[in-house]
DNA sequence: TCTGTATATGCCTTGACAGGAATATGCGGA
DNA sequence: TCCGCATATTCCTGTCAAGGCATATACAGA
């Protein structure tokens, strides 16, 4: 049995790569043949066959056969699980932010303090 | 010069390492020394120093000496740009979702059409 | 059925990276 | 100053993945 978070490891493998960020990046505007792609990002058709098969593998796109060609498109769905994994982490920026806050609150009234304990 | 996606490459292949998610997981609930983290996750100190250097290279992680111990803590700017890089994807899958929602709505009213054009 | 176009696969080489084990470094206390 | 603890670095080895190139497969049209 795989771990929980074995889909996100291989979305973020498979995001690592700068060829396979930009074709998402390029399918973002819509799908395309994979010739397509590979003019558009300077890239050899096999290399941006190999590099679909693993966005197909991890969901990142998925394919539909137009006569000999196939188009592939975007499925978002892997980045809406990465969406909601950071959900958690959100509050972490805001918490930071206020600390930040505090900081220059602390400056503008020239105040002097001891270091607090942290919590 | 770099790409100016660079840094969400590398912070991707940062997070593409099991290990690696797993301490940035643990270091979500605060700051902890190099050993604790090792005993916690199970792994041997000098791969959780490495693991963290890499961290730390992209900034996921920052470090405080305390003693002859470092603290570690999760800086989440990293996350954040992550976050905001995928706000553009986010009208993705609402827009999935209500393709979905017209099909669902197709299928209840029996409706039989002919495929439609792309846009 | 033969051909050409579009795509996929296989093989090879190379480079990057992870773990293991040994060792170096830094710092506080006696 | 010497020792010990906490951490960092180094070396080695095995694995894996990416690019280049050649080739296989699939399908439409003549």
């Amino acid at each position: 049995m795989e771990n929980i978070w074995s889909v996100m490891y291989a979305t973020f493998a498979a995001l690592a790569e700068p060829n396979r960020f930009r074709i998402v990046e390029l399918l973002r505007a819509g799908a395309r043949p994979v010739n397509d792609i590979g003019v558009e990002l300077d890239l050899a058709q096999p290399q941006v066959s190999k590099h679909l098969r693993v966005l197909k593998e991890v969901g990142l796109v998925e394919v539909e056969a137009r006569a000999q060609q196939r188009l592939y498109a975007l499925d978002p769905a892997p980045l809406q699980e990465l969406d909601r994994w950071l959900e958690k982490y959100r509050a972490l920026w805001v918490e930071r932010f206020e600390q930040l806050d505090e900081v220059i609150n602390a400056a503008h009234t020239q105040e002097k303090r001891r270091g607090r304990k942290k919590r």
